[in-house]
DNA sequence: ATTCGAAAAGGACATATGTCCTGAATTCGG
DNA sequence: CCGAATTCAGGACATATGTCCTTTTCGAAT
């Protein structure tokens, strides 16, 4: 990590997201710009929590690391964004690992700050509300869509949500996009099983494999697999922000 | 439902649960209280939402049913807790459906007020805040520990986690405890797994039943088996109004 | 080019879990 | 008290998923 001194690039980011009444006045002098490269951690899960930060650029992965040594992805993250807001709220440590898959260039305030100077700032808690609300509403969807459904529709679903972002209909093994065993650990399941139900997937002509890319060929035959249930960020209102 | 006309009780709820500055004076007057009878829907999945409901005595289920008809039970709540929060600020239909476990009371606004009196009432948004934060924490770790454990440890968490409530270590099958069709649900597997898996904790000496109630016999040994991962309610800085 | 090692794909087998169905136990109305 | 209906426990089997290991591929260093 390292700070980024560019007090106008931060003001940009400000305008360009409507932050600059979340983050009123008194609150500026202590906004700083961090940077991170792929592979850096932004926090660890256990430690204790110092930062809100907010996401602008860059694309973050969300992922937890069982006793067991087992890891689960939870999510991946684009901006808008918030880290850290949960810790900040309940005055825990930090709950999961959080990394840069991308570039990454995130606003960062210390909760010292946010408690001296936002603590009754009105815009900034109806920010946190929605951003956490919608985490929620997120999370709450996946719990449901995962246990209640096969990994053979959990990714398909996957698929679809991953490859409408990206303009081309592929899944490329590294790169801005995301590795396949990242995807198995974000759906739940081995890497073993994931290649199996990839293979009935080939079989069944929904996508083609080369080299450690997949490219989806039927988006409709996924979508009649994943049912209505999607992986999908559904905006609900006052998130116009993005 | 049936709205129970007592100014005094309603008091004395605010009062109990620390509630008087979150609902301050202008929101009062269109504060209600509202009794439930156990079966009872609050409110039900996809309707839309109207009214911000805090349970302050009673239990309640929370459930969605899956377009397959599969119902998954995501959590059992007990005072103090807010239903419909998440729907309130996002301005979505009802995520999931809400029945009355016990006899329940409630109290409950109009989002209309809620919007037009508590937008910008910090004490309003900072209880809010806590609460999703909590609902948050809660289903992340819950998520995780379904995606990463067998039901059988699920199961040892669960068992302990409804034991520990109850005086007693036994799991009823009705009346102020839950059935084992729930907790099936709950855990997110199907009725005849749950058998199968209480049967071999029988065998182990873990629990014994006897026609439809589960007696816990060994909490240490379940402890070991489930290991830290409880589904426990987390209770964090701030939650001290319980 | 050769070799080595890491990543990718899949085979073989064990285990976990789901579905369907049956029989015992319990309840309940007459 | 009896029989029908309902609930409960479990058998039999199919499917989903995990673990371990082998084979293959591919690239990088020698």
């Amino acid at each position: 990590m390292k700070e980024i001194q560019d007090r106008e690039q931060l003001k940009h980011y400000l305008r360009a997201f409507q932050l600059e009444s979340v983050f009123h006045e008194p609150l500026r002098p202590h906004l700083s710009l961090y940077g991170f490269e792929p592979g850096d951690l932004i926090c660890t899960q256990g430690q204790a929590a110092e930062y809100l930060y907010v996401l602008v650029h860059g694309k973050l992965k969300i992922y937890t690391t069982s006793s067991e040594g087992k890891t689960l992805v939870l999510s991946f993250k684009t901006p808008l964004e918030v880290i850290g807001d949960v810790e900040y709220v309940r005055g825990t440590p930090i709950l999961n690992t959080v990394e840069a898959v991308t570039s990454v260039c995130m606003i960062g305030v210390h909760y010292r700050w946010l408690h001296n100077y936002g603590k009754d700032h009105a815009p900034l808690l109806q920010f946190l509300l929605e951003i956490i609300t919608q985490k929620f509403y997120v999370k709450s969807n996946s719990l449901s869509f995962n246990l209640m459904h096969p990994v053979e529709v959990r990714l398909a679903s996957y698929l679809l949500s991953v490859t409408s972002e990206e303009s081309d209909s592929r899944l490329e093994g590294q790169g801005s996009a995301v590795s396949l065993s990242d995807a198995a650990n974000f759906i739940g399941t081995s890497y073993r099983h994931l290649n199996r139900v990839i293979r009935q997937f080939c079989i069944q002509g929904l996508v083609e494999r080369h080299k450690g890319i997949i490219v989806v060929k039927d988006r409709n035959g996924l979508s009649a697999l994943a049912g209505h249930n999607i992986y999908e960020n559904h905006r609900g209102k006052g998130e116009t922000r993005s």
